[in-house]
DNA sequence: GGACGATTCCCCACATTTCCCCACGCGCCC
DNA sequence: GGGCGCGTGGGGAAATGTGGGGAATCGTCC
């Protein structure tokens, strides 16, 4: 039940962006139509569904918070996550932190990332593929070994 | 049920602060809307509520008293805590030598930090922030693994 | 020991924001 | 071609953050 496919909609003014609806079919009863929002790495935002999330956090509390790189990094996912649920229309809203962070303005990419969503601004998305070094064949190479 | 988000909001002339309504849906009941406020690590206060600072003194009094070090760790950590509780609006009034210590003057940067809460300065936390010599996913990547 | 003052705590009221519900139109699928 | 599902937009009600005021408590000074 892996998050597929890619899809182009609309932020409305109160920053709603609608969840594709084949993501949603791929949600699990588990995940009670909510996710946890937070900020992504290359500028996108993750979006994990509440039992996805359970794993995330049950690492992070095995960390040690006496390490001053292990809070570092804590404060940095944590403050920009909260917890989002899909209202009657399918939708959720994105925290206005988060829309300034990743410069969302109108239109949003959702991208299904196999175990989360990712959400882009559209033109941030161009430049950062445009910014990959390696191509598709050579990545595969590398990474699946 | 971990602490998330965070918020800017405002110390009155009374030194009131309030916990966003969505850490207070985080608290566990057996916390009986209290907290332990102390020094944080940082410059910054730590909140945490009572069924998690209730570990913390566990793990104090596991400490070998007869270890200079763990003398002086337990002066400073204890001297500055004490208890606070949340009134009928959602909010918690800090002591004065905690306002004093981190500097706050009208507003105060709240941040859900796992397993407490963090009360900052804004210029402060700006402060931190630029202070920080690797980026979020050069920290992920450490500290993640 | 009593009275005064300062401080703390609790309650009430307002303004803003957030959330939830309803309604419309396009397009895809049957 | 018709119906149903899907994405989009707006409005009303409840919850949230903010400020102030009054009563009880504590400590201090006379």
């Amino acid at each position: 039940m892996a998050f597929k496919g890619q899809a182009e909609y609309s932020v409305d003014s109160k920053g709603r962006v609608a969840i594709p609806a084949k993501m949603r079919k791929s949600l699990a009863p588990a995940a009670n139509e909510t996710f946890t929002i937070t900020r992504g790495f290359e500028d996108c935002i993750f979006l994990y569904p509440m039992d996805e999330w359970t794993d995330i956090e049950e690492e992070i509390d095995a960390l040690n918070m006496y390490d001053r790189e292990v809070r570092n990094f804590v404060r940095l996912i944590m403050r920009w996550a909260s917890e989002v649920s899909l209202d009657g229309q399918g939708r959720i809203s994105i925290p206005n932190s988060l829309i300034d962070f990743v410069e969302l303005d109108g239109s949003a990419l959702i991208l299904g990332a196999f175990d989360h969503i990712e959400i882009w601004d559209p033109e941030q998305f161009d430049g950062y593929l445009n910014e990959q070094p390696d191509d598709y064949e050579t990545l595969a190479e590398s990474v699946m070994r």
